[in-house]
RNA sequence: GCGGGUGUAGCUCAAUUGGUUAGAGCGCCAGAUUGUGAUUCUGGAGGUUGCGGGAUCGUGCCCCGUCACUCGCCCCA
């Protein structure tokens, strides 16, 4: 094995891993399409307070995971641990508002410096939408069924759970983290270490732990549905209803928070039990405030994000390459024929492999090798005739075509 | 950031409780085959046993450190 080693966390993606990660990508991106979503781009990198004033102080993310450096002009900037604050940015700076309501589509690395494990990287990768300017709930309907329909396509959704929540307005989610913080000091004493620290930096995620004893407590915890505005509560309700109009399945989980601080109202997560702890495939939910706070105008937003090395893994076979035309040429008369037959060929959008040397067996040889669906065997005995030798390798079948007709005899093979 | 497991050829794995020159399959290269791949046969190349240190007459195997991967925690897509 070589010292040579890539970053820790970050991954070369050779053609085969590629094809299944650009599968993932194309099936996200044309299942958003069908929405109406437009694909956008946005920096890999911003000011570091993009993220710093949206993600929250006291996120992970934010205290530990960012790729954050000075830069030569002395700019303190920060590799994008997400893409929802670059949007929301990016309305601002373009004065998008204008054009409410956005429906964007997005993908690309995204940069966390955690510690990896299998589905989790300090470069990965993530397809997102994000639709700005919704009020209605039928915008967090919509987003979702575009999540449901991209994991359709790629055939996970019937391995998938959905699971929805609402984290109310932020008068419900005031009342609620009152009475929840008030519920577990009476507890403090029986409380796991970690749910101590989150009872303190963000105490919903207490609901989510995994501690034996902290399950015990939470069981008995007061509900957020409960506490729930009468406007909170009918907008919910809207979400479940269009959701059971699409006929798609979900699990309410009182339990289930997100992590990020910008979140309001619905907020759901797509998992997948094959893929073990790091099981989310997607996820997302309601973000209204999040525009106001970066210093824009008030823009409600709902949206999801999917990792695409967890998607890809969710895939049975590999996407297989495109079957090439080999053109295997005997001397050197032939080889200047076998070059203007290939550019003839890939004009026409064929995919044309010419060897660089070789005699006729190795060329025959690597034909087999990238999997060829076909040999074009250019001879002098040929050529006198203005004819090839077409050699379809699957079957061995081989016949003489006159050059014209080269094209029109591959065509079924394209 | 915390805890456990694993590192032997390009890949998947062997290597008697520490004992000569670390093996196999697959893959790769070459030849059989100077106008025919895939199949078959023959031969070949490829290793600082992740890296560094230590104990031992002697280590792929034991000890320490380190790096990477992996499983879980934290967190998250």
């Amino acid at each position: 094995m070589s010292g040579l080693q890539p970053v820790r966390g970050t991954h070369d993606l050779l053609p085969d891993d590629m094809r299944r990660h650009r599968h993932v990508i194309e099936t996200a991106r044309r299942a958003a399409l069908c929405f109406g979503y437009q694909e956008v781009a946005t920096p890999i990198f911003e000011f570091t307070e993009v993220f710093k004033r949206t993600l929250g102080d006291t996120s992970d993310v934010v205290t530990k995971e960012m790729y954050t450096f000075t830069d030569k002009g002395g700019e303190t900037v920060t590799l994008r641990p997400e893409n929802t604050a670059s949007v929301a940015r990016a309305l601002i700076s373009g004065g998008l508002n204008q054009h409410l309501p956005l429906k964007y589509f997005y993908a690309g690395p995204m940069f966390r410096y955690e510690r990896p494990q299998k589905g989790r990287l300090r470069q990965f990768h993530q397809t997102g939408v994000e639709l700005l300017g919704v009020r209605e709930p039928g915008g967090d309907v919509e987003v979702i069924a575009a999540g449901v329909e991209f994991l359709r396509r790629l055939g996970a959704w019937d391995r998938c759970v959905l699971e929805l929540n609402t984290l109310g307005d932020t008068a419900s989610r005031q009342a609620y983290r009152q009475v929840l913080v008030a519920y577990l000091n009476d507890h403090r004493g029986r409380l796991s270490k970690d749910s101590l620290e989150r009872l303190e930096k963000n105490p919903l995620r207490v609901l989510d732990s995994k501690d034996e004893s902290d399950q015990k407590i939470v069981a008995n915890a007061p509900l957020s549905s409960e506490y729930l505005t009468p406007e909170a509560r009918d907008f919910f309700a809207a979400v479940r209803d269009g959701l059971e109009t699409l006929g798609i399945s979900y699990q309410i989980n009182q339990r289930l928070v997100r992590g990020l601080d910008y979140y309001s109202h619905t907020c759901f997560e797509i998992t997948c039990a094959e893929l073990g702890a790091q099981k989310t495939v997607l996820a997302g939910g309601r973000y209204d405030g999040l525009v106001a706070m970066m210093g824009g105008p008030e823009t409600p937003g709902v949206g999801w994000a999917s990792g695409v090395e967890r998607c890809a893994m969710l895939l049975g076979e590999t996407p297989p390459a495109p079957r090439p035309v080999a053109i295997v040429p005997m001397g050197a008369n032939a080889e200047r024929k076998a070059a203007a037959i290939a550019a003839d060929l890939r004009r026409q959008d064929f995919v044309v492999d010419l060897g660089f040397s070789g005699n006729m067996g190795k060329r025959m040889k690597r034909a087999n090798k990238i999997a060829a669906v076909a040999a074009i065997i250019l001879g002098d005995e040929e050529l006198a005739r203005g004819e090839a030798a077409l050699k379809l390798l699957d079957s061995g079948e081989q016949k003489n075509v006159r050059l014209g007709d080269l094209a029109a005899a591959l065509a079924p093979y394209r």
